[in-house]
DNA sequence: CGAGGCCTTGACCGCGGTCAATGCCCGTGG
DNA sequence: CCACGGGCATTGACCGCGGTCAAGGCCTCG
């Protein structure tokens, strides 16, 4: 179970064994249902997810009403509402489960002692953050360059498995259009 | 002269005389002229810039040929393309003065070297990647939920001296509508 | 079983892009 | 110093992508 996370972390991460063990306790495990809330609009996001098993989302509501799907992190994934997260700011984002889900959390405290306390760990933290931007830049690059049935075709090369395991009301608005045009782009598409 | 970037980095880094020299030195003086090139397409980012005066935006150009005004920094900012700077990637985004620009520049090298030996400039580094998240994920979120209009009067409250000084044609690639509309924005609003 | 949410399909429409024509400003060279 | 040329701004006519509204069928879960 630990395992998993100890596995995920070694690609990204060269943790020595004092601390590896330090880590592993700071991260708590949890279990969700589906469509059950992890994180509310308005509190502080407290923890950092790594999802074991299950799928997950990140989305906002807009002043019209509309969900925006941000992030959608399945299995083997890491993943957080990481501007309230970062600025301890109350969150715009909301965060629920999309399926049944087992995730392992570590508290915003926890988290940032080890930043302090471990090179390693703060070069991880470095590594979310650079990431994390480069995402974003190019999530707003194809969002502004591409029409919605490339963006479509976009997901479908890069992440077919979206496309399997989310629905289409919460795919629609991760590819920001609407539930008909993506019923009718999955229809015209052959 | 180097004055002014000493009292930039007072605001939002705590360096101590040993170091706050050897920073001091590493930032190079550069002039630009306007419309002069500083970056181009395909090359790596290899410098981080402080502006001292005039300005400078960082775009790319899409597939149809148009250009997207990704950042505009004027005087007393800092800027780079950060993605590029990050990851040692040949640059999408060119940059280029807008005006004619005295800014300080100080190299990868110089800069990781420094993120490296002193604590202070780590912390500095994070901020200024958490910050670029935190903007480029609120950038999303205002092109997807609001109207050209409502994305105009935006920059009209948040940088009214982006619409003094920046050309039309800038202006309209970073709000990412035509030249045509912003003209027409512009005139119809009273 | 029934009810509510999700998906699909159709009709309609509006925001903002494209294309084109004109005028203006500004830098450059004769 | 003026003449010219090219880029920028403005305005008008047109149009298409994708959103909205509405109706109908289907699946799921209580």
């Amino acid at each position: 179970m630990a395992e998993q996370i100890r596995a995920f972390l070694e690609t990204k991460v060269m943790l020595e064994e004092p601390q590896l063990s330090i880590v592993e306790v700071a991260f708590k495990c949890q279990t969700f249902k589906k469509n059950e809330q992890i994180l509310r609009t308005g509190e502080v996001c407290n923890n950092f997810y790594f999802i074991a098993s299950g799928g997950i989302r990140v989305y906002f509501i807009t002043q019209q009403g509309h969900e925006k799907t941000r992030h959608i992190a399945l299995d083997n994934t890491i993943i957080s509402a990481l501007s309230s997260f970062i600025s301890r700011l109350p969150s715009m984002e909301l965060i629920v489960a999309m399926e049944d889900t087992e995730l392992y959390a570590i508290s915003h405290d926890d988290f940032f002692h080890l930043v302090q306390s471990c090179r390693e760990w703060e070069l991880f933290y470095r590594l979310i953050l650079e990431t994390a931007y480069i995402t974003q830049t190019r999530r707003v690059e194809t969002r502004v360059t591409l029409s919605a049935k490339q963006r479509y075709d976009l997901v479908m090369r890069d992440n077919p498995e979206f496309i399997q395991r989310v629905s289409n009301k919460v795919l629609a608005s991760y590819l920001d259009i609407t539930q008909e045009t993506l019923s009718r782009l999955k229809s015209s598409h052959h």
